[in-house]
RNA sequence: GGUCCUAUCGUCUAGGGGUUAGGACGCCAGGCUCUCAUCUUGGAAACCGGGGUUCGAAUCCCCGUAGGACCA
C-alpha cells in the first residue's frame, strides 16, 4: 500500500467544555475505523473560539484518549496556529477568481434576511457582490466563496447512503470575516486537505457543514475524502446527551471506578453491532467495526447496560492488569496512604472481589474494612447479628484464632473450625456468618466469610472479635 | 418556521417478501448460597399508523405521525 492510500482520519474536537462520551465516540469511530484499516488516527484541536477555548479542556481532551487507550499517530494540530494559511488560501481562491470581495453590510443583510423570512423562503445570501469584482480599496469586506448556483452537490455516506442537496439552497458563504478571521468550515477544510485526511467521520450535526464544505475543497481543487456521518448519542430523555445528563465526561467514568476496556466495548456497541456479540476487546473492535455496519438513528444512552458491561470486563482482564488498575484508581481517588497500598494483600484483594464488583470503586468498597482502624457498629445490625449463641461462637472463632497466631489458616481449616464450632453450639452458618461478619468487617456486605479471614489474618481475626465482644458487653 | 435525517421489546441491537421475529441490558419468578455478586432455569416485553405493490408485507413504495439534527 503506498502513502496516498493509506486511511488517515482525524478527531476535532473543541477544547470548549469538559469532553462528554458522545465526543469520544466520534474518536473511538475513528480510531476503529483507523486501526481496521491499517491507517492513522490524528488530532486536531479546534481551538479558534478564543474565548471559550480553555487549556484545560484541551489537558482533558488529550488525558481522556490517553486513558481510553485511543494512541494517535503524529502530533496534535492545533486550528488556531494555522490562521496565516487559512488566510494565504483564502486569498488564492480570491487571485484565481474563486472567491470574491464582498461590501455588503450588516444592515444590509438584516434587512435581505427579514425581507425573505417575510416571503417565506429561506433566507440567504441573494450573490449581491458576486459579480462586482471590488477592488481592495480599503473599504471594509469580507471575503466569500464563489459557490456552484445550478446542479446538486451530493456524497455518498456509508452509514446513511446518498445525501443530496440541491446547489440553489446553498449560499456563497463567508470564508474570511471582515475582521481576517477563518470562518469555521473554511478553516476545517483547509486543515483537512493539508492533514491529507481521506475519511472524515464525525456526528451528523454536521452533515449539513459537509455539504457546505464540497465547494470548498473543489474551490481549493482538493480530492474530496469520503464523509460518513454518525447519529447523534441521546439521554434518557431522547434529547442530545449533554452534562444534563448526570456524568457524562468520561473522566468522571474513570474517577467513578470505570474500566476503560468497558466504556470503549459499551460506546463502540451503541450505534455498532457485530451479530449477537456483546463484549469485546479493543482490537476485536478493530478487526471486525466497519462504517457499514453503523445504524443511522440516534441511540439513547443506557447505564445500566455499560455497568453491566463494566462487570464483564472486571472479570476478563487479566488479575495483574487488575491489580494495576486497582492501584492506580485508589492512589489517584487518594483511598489509602502509600504505605498501606504496598502493604495490601493485593492478590487476595482481588481475588475475592472481582467477580462481585462492576468498578475498581466497588471493589475498594469490599475490602475497605481491612484498612479501618477502628469499626463503628450500628445499634440495629448489632442488636440482629449479636445474638447470644452467635457471640458463643464468636468467642470460640477467637481462642481458634488465637492458637492459629502466627499462621495462615487455610480455607479449608478455617472452615473445619467452623464446623466444630457449629456443632458444639448446635446453630447453622446462618447464624454465626453474620455475626462473624460484622465483627470482622463492621458491615453486612463482605467478600465471603472465609475470605475475610484470610484478608485480616489470625491476629487481627483475634483482635476484632475481642473488641466486638466487648461491645456487646459494653 | 424552513431544510435534512431517522423509525424492530423500556433500552442497545440481529434479521429481513413466507421466521414460534433472535440476542443483550434491565425487569419479574425460581434454583444455588454465610451477605453481596457471580452462576443458573423460566417468564413478561417489539416490527409507529394508514394506504398501496404482491398469492403473501414487519421487510419494497407513498403519505401521515413521532423523534432528532441543522439553519434562522
Amino acid at each position: 500500500m503506498n502513502q496516498s492510500n493509506t486511511v488517515r482520519v482525524r478527531f476535532a474536537p473543541s477544547p470548549t467544555g469538559n469532553p462528554h462520551v458522545g465526543n469520544f465516540r466520534t474518536a473511538l469511530y475513528n480510531y476503529l475505523f483507523a486501526r481496521h484499516h491499517g491507517g492513522e488516527f490524528l488530532l486536531r484541536v479546534e481551538d479558534t473560539d478564543r474565548e471559550r477555548s480553555k487549556p484545560e479542556y484541551e489537558d482533558a481532551i488529550l488525558e481522556s484518549l490517553r486513558w481510553l487507550g485511543l494512541e494517535l499517530d503524529g502530533d496534535p494540530v492545533r486550528q488556531s496556529e494555522r490562521a496565516a494559511r487559512h488566510q494565504a488560501e483564502a486569498n488564492r481562491l480570491l487571485a484565481e477568481g474563486k472567491a470574491y470581495r464582498c461590501r455588503c453590510t450588516a444592515e444590509r443583510l438584516d434587512a435581505l434576511r427579514e425581507q425573505q423570512r417575510e416571503k417565506g423562503e429561506t433566507p440567504m445570501y441573494d450573490g449581491h457582490c458576486r459579480e462586482a469584482n471590488h477592488p481592495d480599496d480599503g473599504t471594509p469586506f469580507c471575503v466569500r466563496l464563489k459557490a456552484p448556483r445550478e446542479g446538486v452537490t451530493s456524497i455518498h455516506d456509508p452509514i446513511r447512503g446518498a445525501v443530496t442537496v440541491q446547489n440553489n439552497e446553498l449560499d456563497d458563504l463567508v470564508i474570511l470575516r471582515t475582521d481576517g478571521s477563518p470562518t469555521y468550515n473554511f478553516a476545517v477544510v483547509v486543515d483537512d486537505g493539508d492533514m491529507k485526511i481521506t475519511h472524515v467521520i464525525r456526528g451528523d450535526d454536521h452533515l449539513r457543514n459537509t455539504l457546505r464544505q464540497v465547494a470548498i475543497f473543489d474551490a481549493l481543487g482538493l480530492e474530496l475524502p469520503r464523509f460518513a456521518h454518525l447519529p447523534q448519542i441521546l439521554g434518557q430523555d431522547r434529547t442530545r446527551l449533554s452534562k444534563r445528563h448526570g456524568a457524562a465526561g468520561v473522566l468522571e467514568y474513570r474517577d467513578q471506578g470505570y474500566l476503560a476496556e468497558a466504556l470503549v466495548n459499551y460506546l463502540a456497541r451503541l450505534g455498532w453491532g457485530h451479530g449477537d456479540q456483546e463484549v469485546f476487546t479493543i482490537s476485536e473492535l478493530a478487526e471486525h467495526f466497519a462504517l457499514e455496519n453503523v445504524n443511522a438513528s440516534a441511540a439513547v444512552f443506557d447505564p445500566q447496560k455499560l455497568l453491566w458491561l463494566a462487570g464483564e470486563h472486571m472479570r476478563r482482564l487479566p488479575e495483574d492488569d487488575l491489580a494495576a488498575r486497582f492501584v492506580e484508581h485508589v492512589q489517584r481517588r487518594g483511598l489509602l496512604t502509600e504505605q498501606r497500598i504496598d502493604n495490601a494483600p493485593l492478590k487476595k484483594i482481588i481475588a475475592c472481589t472481582r467477580e462481585r464488583s462492576k468498578t475498581l470503586e466497588e471493589m475498594f468498597d469490599f475490602v475497605r474494612f481491612v484498612f479501618a482502624d477502628r469499626l463503628e457498629f450500628d445499634p440495629d445490625e448489632a442488636a440482629k447479628a449479636f445474638t447470644p449463641e452467635a457471640m458463643a461462637s464468636l468467642a470460640d472463632l477467637a481462642d481458634f484464632a488465637g492458637t492459629q497466631s502466627g499462621k495462615s489458616p487455610s480455607h479449608e481449616e478455617w472452615e473445619n473450625a467452623f464446623k466444630a464450632i457449629l456443632e458444639k453450639h448446635a446453630i447453622k452458618m446462618k447464624v454465626m456468618a453474620p455475626a462473624v461478619r460484622l465483627a470482622l468487617t463492621g458491615t453486612k456486605v463482605s467478600p465471603p466469610i472465609f475470605d475475610v479471614l484470610d484478608l485480616l489474618g489470625t491476629d487481627e481475626v483475634q483482635r476484632r472479635i475481642q473488641q466486638a465482644l466487648e461491645y456487646k458487653s459494653a
